[in-house]
DNA sequence: ATGGTTGGTAGCCAA
């Protein structure tokens, strides 16, 4: 099974794009952020061509919005609200069949651009979001059904998740409170983070680069904020984790971030 | 030190 992850940064802006990395990728589940869409007006049909008739959908006006798409039948799903907020940044369901693994898609709270909780809401929702996170994982999903958490969690959590580990220990998404709530987050189920399963940590590997440089590519001034997580219980089934740093460059119009895509033998 | 771009949507807000 391929699972792929990817903010799409509006998904009726990007159908083609969409369409030109399934063709590439050839996931059987896509969770997609920033979405950007409501429900009603979610292009079904183009991704219903394309083989993903079974999907999980919460999206509102202008902002956020995630989406479960899947070749394979969806059961058991539904929405996530966390911080007393309906803002559309988490959905989970079930893949019929096989191990039964039940995928999440998530998008955490970017969080603003001062990282102070008393001077910036924003940055205050972010980390009220982790610390609920980190409080309800322990006691989520039924013991032994294993877990597939993706997304982007707009936190580069190592050094080498960032092109300056130094210049950005004050930028919000990779400041240590975050960082250790995210490290906390991790130890809720002790998940594995695939893309650093295949990358050594001192090897730099990023998803994510700014829309404002002029040039991604020669700058190369990236983050790691989009991951895919899965339960211990699923590691000697993970065969790869792919981050496609081609598709900032594809035309026309890239998302800011580029997808990741893991392979499960389940 | 500062400003740089993009998307949704109609004014700026969010990233």
């Amino acid at each position: 099974m391929r699972i792929l992850t990817w903010n799409i940064n509006s998904v009726r802006l990007r159908i083609d794009l969409l369409a030109r990395l399934i063709n590439e990728a050839n996931p059987d589940v896509i969770c997609l952020q920033e979405t950007k869409v409501v429900d009603d007006a979610f292009p079904r049909k183009p991704l219903a061509a394309l083989g993903y008739t079974h999907t999980m959908i919460a999206g509102q006006k202008s902002y956020n919005g995630v989406a479960i798409l899947s070749r394979l039948p969806l059961i058991e799903g539904g929405v996530k609200d966390w911080c007393g907020r309906s803002d559309c940044r988490h959905v989970f369901a079930t893949v019929a069949g096989g191990r039964g693994v039940e995928v999440h898609s998530l998008y955490i709270p970017a969080g603003g651009d001062v990282p102070d909780p008393a001077l910036n809401e924003k940055f205050a929702h972010k980390l009220q979001f982790l610390d609920e996170l980190n409080a309800w994982w322990p006691t989520a999903s039924p013991a032994g059904r294993p877990v597939v958490l993706a997304g982007d969690f707009n936190i580069a959590p190592q050094e080498h998740d960032v092109w300056s580990h130094k210049q950005l220990l004050d930028v919000v998404s990779h400041t240590p409170i975050e960082v250790g709530k995210l490290a906390a987050l991790r130890e809720t189920r002790d998940w594995i983070d695939t893309a650093r399963h295949f990358v050594p940590a001192n090897q730099k590997l990023y998803s994510w680069w700014s829309y404002r440089a002029k040039d991604w590519q020669a700058a190369d001034r990236g983050r790691r904020l989009d991951h895919i997580w899965i339960t211990p219980d699923l590691g000697g089934a993970l065969k790869s984790c792919t981050t496609l740093r081609a598709a900032r460059g594809w035309e026309p119009k890239p998302s800011d971030h580029v997808p990741v895509i893991a392979e499960l033998c389940v």
